[in-house]
DNA sequence: GTACACCGAGAGCAGTGCTCTCGAATCCGA
DNA sequence: TCGGATTCGAGAGCACTGCTCTCGGTGTAC
């Protein structure tokens, strides 16, 4: 049975996260404050320490809030025709969610700033990405391929973790993949492509088909 | 003729400056602190105002020294053998420099935190970093390949500011290898792969033999 | 119905970036 | 060499931050 003080507790917290969350697309990150939001919700500052301890665990919860709805975008894109459409559709997908939502973007790509992150609770939300990217791979087929025995090791725990039918060389090869796409998105967003690939679809489009045919995908 | 006074404008300026790479290297650009560099070199902080105009400004210079320091290191690697030990040589030199270089690299690889960057100071430096990754693929000797008209566009117009002698497909490819490697790193440094390819080293050996073959090196 | 846990408000602390003013040091031209 | 102009350092001050503590009121559970 829910009394009316937690119903009301679950509220405010949404509350707060949801005007921190405004805050965060208006100014970014950096100019999040916790005595801002308390303000915009008509309340002290003290008050908000009942709900999130202190601000990093308020931006851990956009963080969490951040990777889920950047994972559900990349899981959310259908397969309408080959697995390499299917593959690169994605890769627009995950383009298109960071240029919709840059605040987030940076915030769980950009430089840790809370010391080292929060480990367990943004672990699995931000796994959910690489997962869309493993399924896609697997309906793909990609052949094994050479890797290091250090490699295939690591892999092999992952591949294990997450119960996939991919061989080793070829998980390899999509992890690979997964942080070449966020290193073009890292690299456009953050203005490194300023004065040469920008704005940067093209580029994009190109790196997704080439990526695609690296990892081995087919039909 | 150089006066006192610019004598002492200088070396007080390199001296904050020094004090907040400490500061940097130490706690991280989020706690740098105009205020505790100017208590630590014995000086009230509004007269640091004297030589930086703002945090963020002295935070550009740390950040052009970053990338400079960063381009010299790739520089710096010599051709030993093929141009593929080349690549790669580079490619561990640049991870070699971020793992000793965390916090630069953080800075300048991370979220920008100061608005939008200031451009034409680090743009320059900044350069350094993808036009050696060019000089090497030019050794390589590349084969063209297929690139769309957009992207072919985009890239002329940097081949030529340039002056690289590279196809328009083999110098996207080169970008595209460029962002892979950045990529990797950020996600090594800023957590991503905690729980699977951690440390990487294994994981960037194998990316940047392939990133190598990818760009189509020979020799 | 009473003890207890919870919660909001306010004051307060230590710190921040940045501005302004004022007196002193320095430079440059006459 | 001297005097006006420029530059500089120090200190006070403003508005803001994260966070803590205390205190009085409120909902909950026994």
């Amino acid at each position: 049975m829910t009394t009316a003080r937690e119903r009301a507790r679950v509220e405010l917290t949404a509350a707060i996260k949801e005007q921190a969350r405004k805050q965060l697309v208006a100014e970014g990150a950096h100019q999040l404050s916790l005595r801002a939001v308390a303000r915009d919700l008509g309340m002290a500052s003290s008050a908000v320490y009942r709900y999130f301890p202190s601000r990093d665990e308020l931006l851990t919860a956009l963080i969490i809030d951040a990777y889920d709805s950047l994972g559900a975008a990349l899981e959310a894109v259908e397969r309408r025709a080959g697995v390499v459409e299917w593959w690169c559709d994605t890769w627009a997908a995950a383009r298109a969610w960071a240029l919709d939502n840059r605040r987030e973007y940076e915030l769980i790509f950009g430089s840790p700033v809370q010391g080292y992150r929060a480990p367990q609770d943004t672990v699995a939300p931000a796994s959910r990405v690489p997962l869309a990217l493993l399924r896609i791979a697997e309906a793909g087929d990609p052949p094994d391929g050479e890797v290091s025995d250090e490699l295939r090791e690591q892999v092999l725990r992952v591949t294990e973790l997450v119960g996939t039918s991919l061989a080793p060389g070829a998980a390899a090869r999509v992890m690979v993949a997964w942080a070449q796409l966020f290193g073009l998105l890292s690299f456009e967003l953050f203005g490194q492509f300023v004065g040469s690939a920008d704005p940067a679809g093209p580029l994009f489009e190109h790196a997704a088909r080439a990526a695609a045919a690296h990892v081995g995908l087919t039909g």
